[in-house]
DNA sequence: GCCGTTTTCGGCCCGACTGTTTTCAGTCG
């Protein structure tokens, strides 16, 4: 059997698993970090490191002879000789009891050897009993921690034990707006989210708020005594975690004004980037921690070369800035160092929305409602949209409501002077991937985008086929939330071959859409890079479906960003002539192609 | 286990907080 088509997350899977199990047997902690690094560097590898040759392993920092010979192993049996004993030495439950708040590698085994704890459940069980306090080095308190850590899983929400439950990007940042303008009012000059959420992750595990101010204890004291805050879980004079109301961990960081830059850089992290900056600072001779950029001479950190901004850090590493949503240790601080770092698309350079609704489908607000706040969010051109037929349920439209409701929308046209108005229709693709329009209707939609809302459940190889079948339609101009996934609610559909349906889309000059929806986001981060990198242009939309929700915007600007897209990539960047000649040149070309 | 424009041996990212100790290991991010 052969297992050279396993992919770098495959591999880096079994290095993970390596590394814990080391861990368990208590190995040197370096060569644990070894098997850390390797796995995070082949995950974030452009190419597939099982089809790579020994030489062209050996070349990656990070690799040498021994991982490369495991690597080797993988291709042929699945795993390596070493892992194998490994294996064998541990219950596959103790990995599982890792992810327990409190449980590392030490009391993991030490609960093993002394009570045969080798589960999760296990470990519940023991501590309800009494029997973890009555081991040497533990105590009443972790005893309690542990069943307290299980015991407080927020409201309505699933989470296997030990694995807090995520919060969605989009409350997880009014939740942080909330805490910061608390911050300001105890007095806090500055303050802001960092953590996942300045990342710009689609989930957090927990929320990260950085100050400025004296680590005093007054300061996280305060933090502590917040009315959205449920219950302490640490206290100290620089540092407070809680857990919130709102059921999700947050963590608060206190640091001198002049060393911000450095704590907001290595509290946004991610953990990966941040030990990648620091190995690099070692090379050069310095240190790099929370407080600053130092000498390793300076072992008190008392005269940073620089502390007060992100900027200054990465320019003292010879780096370009790295955008927070980049900082994800997968390859970006190499693109830096060769000034590589695109510039990725912001807010400021979107002009308009194409995906949205009013009350002529399933939308709570009027066709004018949604213009005028189209107007007042500053879009120059706005498509106003709605779902096609059959879609009963939401009150699809058919051609011919579609033709009068676009006769309505011109006659605001007067009104709204600032703002160019065209009209969309989210178009159903049906089973068989045809439309829920005649070809000659669809010629006759300023603007289609297909979409599936039913019969979901197809096998991987027929919804892609699907949706290939849609694509050879010259008048679908986009595809709008492809694989359908409601985050925490709805899988999304078994996996799509995006290779393919990118291919198709750079021939056809199809547009993919990255939804901006909370709970959509799809494209997600890591299909619309390939997205990008296959030549297909992107269509940021809101999906909006009242007013309200054009704000959504920025939700599929931070998706963009993540994906490390351009404007150029953008077709939201395009004005609102070009945005049309762009339809219409791309139909034409379609036209063509299909006869 | 990996690495080297100080090194092929001797280093390896860095700091905060807790709990159980009596000066620190374990855990976390």
């Amino acid at each position: 059997m052969s297992h050279s088509d396993i992919s770098n997350a495959g591999v880096a899977a079994l290095l993970y698993e390596t590394a814990e199990l080391l861990e368990l047997s208590s190995e040197n902690q370096f060569r644990i970090r070894a098997y850390q690094k390797a796995a995070r560097i082949i995950d974030g590898l452009g190419k597939n490191a099982a089809a790579m040759s020994r030489e062209e392993l050996l070349a990656v920092n990070g690799i040498g002879k021994g991982i490369a010979a495991h690597i080797s192993a993988i291709k042929e049996t699945g795993a390596f000789p070493e892992l194998e004993e490994l294996r064998k030495k541990f219950p596959p439950g103790l990995r599982e009891m890792l992810k327990v708040e409190g449980i590392g590698a030490k009391r993991a085994r030490l609960l093993y050897e002394k009570l045969g704890v080798d589960s999760p459940a296990k470990l519940r069980a023991a501590a309800r009993s009494g029997e973890i306090e009555k081991i040497e080095g533990l105590g009443e308190k972790l005893q309690e921690n542990i069943l307290a850590g299980s015991a407080c899983l927020p409201a309505g929400r699933e989470r296997v034990h030990g694995a807090p439950a995520r919060m969605l990007y989009w409350p997880a940042l009014k939740l942080a707006g909330e805490l910061i303008k608390e911050l300001s009012l105890l007095g806090f000059e500055r303050a802001a989210y960092a953590g996942s959420l300045r990342r710009g992750r689609e989930t957090v595990g927990d929320i990260d708020l950085l100050a400025a101010g004296r680590p005093d204890g007054s300061a996280t004291g305060r933090f502590a005594k917040l009315e959205q805050v449920e219950r302490v879980l640490a206290l100290g004079p620089a540092k407070a975690s809680v857990r919130l109301k709102a059921g999700i961990q947050c963590d608060f960081r206190i640091v001198p004004g002049g060393v911000y830059g450095a704590a907001l850089n290595y509290f946004t992290g991610s953990k990966e980037h941040n030990i990648v900056l620091r190995e690099l600072a070692r090379k050069k001779g310095l240190s790099l921690s929370e407080y600053g950029l130092c000498r390793l001479s300076d072992a008190e950190q008392k005269y940073p070369l620089a502390a007060k901004t992100e900027q200054e850090i990465y320019e003292a590493l010879g780096l370009q800035f790295i955008p927070p949503e980049l900082r994800e240790g997968a390859g970006e601080v190499e693109l830096a160092s060769k000034k590589l770092v695109p510039e990725l698309v912001t807010l400021a350079d979107i002009k308009g929305d194409a995906h949205n609704h009013t009350d002529f489908s399933d939308g709570q607000n009027s066709m004018e409602e949604m213009v005028r706040a189209a107007a007042e969010c500053g879009f120059s051109w706005y498509f106003a949209g709605d779902h096609s037929k059959p879609l009963g349920v939401v009150h699809g439209l058919d051609f011919k409501e579609y033709s009068s409701t676009r006769d309505e929308l011109s006659a605001l046209a007067s009104r709204f002077p600032a703002l160019k108005l065209g009209r969309s229709i989210e178009m159903e693709i049906l089973k068989d991937g045809s439309f829920g329009f005649t070809d000659k209707e669809a010629a006759g939609t300023e603007l289609v985008i297909g979409a599936v809302h039913s019969s979901f459940k197809l096998a991987e190889t027929a919804m892609t086929e699907r949706m290939l079948k849609a694509m050879q339609n010259p008048y679908l101009d986009a595809v709008a939330h492809p694989s359908g996934r409601l985050i925490g609610r709805r899988d999304p559909a078994g996996a799509l071959d995006y290779p393919r349906l990118f291919q198709a889309a750079a021939r056809t000059g199809t547009a993919f859409e990255i939804n901006g929806q909370p709970d959509r986001q799809d494209l997600t981060d890591l299909t619309a890079r390939m997205a990008g990198e296959a030549g297909v242009k992107i269509l940021l939309s809101t999906d909006a479906h009242s007013a309200g929700q054009l704000a959504y915007m920025s939700i599929a600007v931070t998706v963009a960003r993540r994906a490390g897209l351009t404007r150029k990539d953008i077709l939201n960047s395009l004005s609102y002539g070009d945005f049309c000649e762009w339809i219409r040149e791309r139909r034409s070309r379609a036209l063509k192609g299909s006869r």
